[in-house]
DNA sequence: CGGCATCCGTGACGATACTG
DNA sequence: CAGTATCGTCACGGATGCCG
């Protein structure tokens, strides 16, 4: 029956980062990593959010995922009978990897080329590094023309620190443009220079929006 | 003439996450990096330190991370005539990637397969992160059956981190073997109760040697 | 001998079509 | 909606050969 799994290929090393990259270092599994560490999503939220991966490379690492115990699947029962996709803590775990890779990253966007896709949330990951500290947890809404997401700063440690579900109030919104918000990532423009110049509008009257404003 | 790659597979996706796995998400490329943080390689030596990589795709990772400005080519004149490949400062930048991935895949070890290749400096990056700060710079040498390798503590900014080049008399000396060195990576021992158990040797009379034991 | 280039077999990947 | 099936292509791994 077990049709024998042809063994995944691993580096065989004794090495703490080569059974990392054998668990994660396929095609495709970070970037599943990257979209679900925004929250649980159905397989063709997945497969939207994913350009360029094929039905069932995707099937595959997400079974792959979860043999190892990264995600798991899950049935809403309520009007959207759906099964969703959902890390678990271990595959949470890998938030600091996926920063890593993005803040070294962040300097080779460069301009957009017309091939890119783009989604608001894929910001988040090299935003969050950029943002002042908040002293106490907070909620923050960027709105970008592409859509919209949220980041929760200062509370690393309860779940994912960033998403696009529904959000209660949030302590502050941010609004700007693709363009400014690379410059943003890239540390080429200050939070606050961008206010400055009109790029950014900051929403909010409370002690983070304060904050953000660079006051 | 040129005949023209037929462009590199990309995920184009304009994300900072991506747009470092397009640069570095190819097989064995983060492990090339790995064995280069410690220092210039030969072509052969990095051959024989990364069991499993075939001559053609280890030549062709090296002439890509060359064309990404990651890794440079050198010649070394005196009696040792050979081309050496070294990371540029760009590509040194991956430590933080390469940190994050063993620190998350040091609970992956586990018992060592009798297929897993063993070098001893694979135990720097995630060792790194489980010996206490010293204050100031300290070279510490690490002795394992296998091998020896040196850590640069404390000051993370003039190049690479570990190494098992020649090195001058090291402030202190830490003396283990492979098992007693996956705990303290994994976290399983402290340093302290290594020592106390007689499973690690700490060689030294300097202030260095003196914080590791502990007192 | 170090540093690849070439050839070949296998498996992973990407696109499309189709199904419960 | 959530995948499975099929197929062509390409990347990978292993072995060998060439060349300074």
């Amino acid at each position: 029956m077990s049709p024998r799994q042809p063994r995944r290929r691993s580096y065989d090393q004794y090495c703490a980062s080569a059974r990392a990259l054998d668990a994660v270092g396929d095609r495709w599994t970070l970037l599943i990593v990257r979209e679900l560490l925004a929250g649980p999503r159905r397989y063709t939220d997945l497969h939207a959010d994913l350009p360029g991966v094929s039905t069932d490379v995707l099937a595959t690492r997400l079974k792959d995922m979860e043999a190892q115990g990264l995600a798991t699947r899950r049935k809403i029962p309520p009007p959207g009978a759906a099964t969703v996709y959902e890390l678990t803590a271990r595959g949470a775990d890998l938030l600091p990897v996926l920063h890593a890779l993005a803040e070294w990253g962040a300097p080779e966007l460069g301009d957009r080329r017309p091939t890119d896709a783009l989604r608001a949330h894929w910001f988040a990951l090299p935003l969050m590094r950029r943002l002042p500290a908040t002293g106490t947890t907070a909620v923050v809404d960027v709105v970008l023309d592409e859509g919209v997401f949220h980041l929760r700063l200062g509370g690393g440690d309860a779940g994912p620190a960033y998403g696009d579900g529904p959000a209660g109030a949030p302590d502050a919104r941010l609004v700007l443009d693709a363009d400014t918000c690379r410059e943003l990532c890239e540390g080429a423009l200050s939070l606050e220079a961008g206010v400055k110049a009109g790029r950014i509008e900051v929403v909010g009257a409370g002690p983070v929006a304060t904050v953000l404003r660079g006051d």
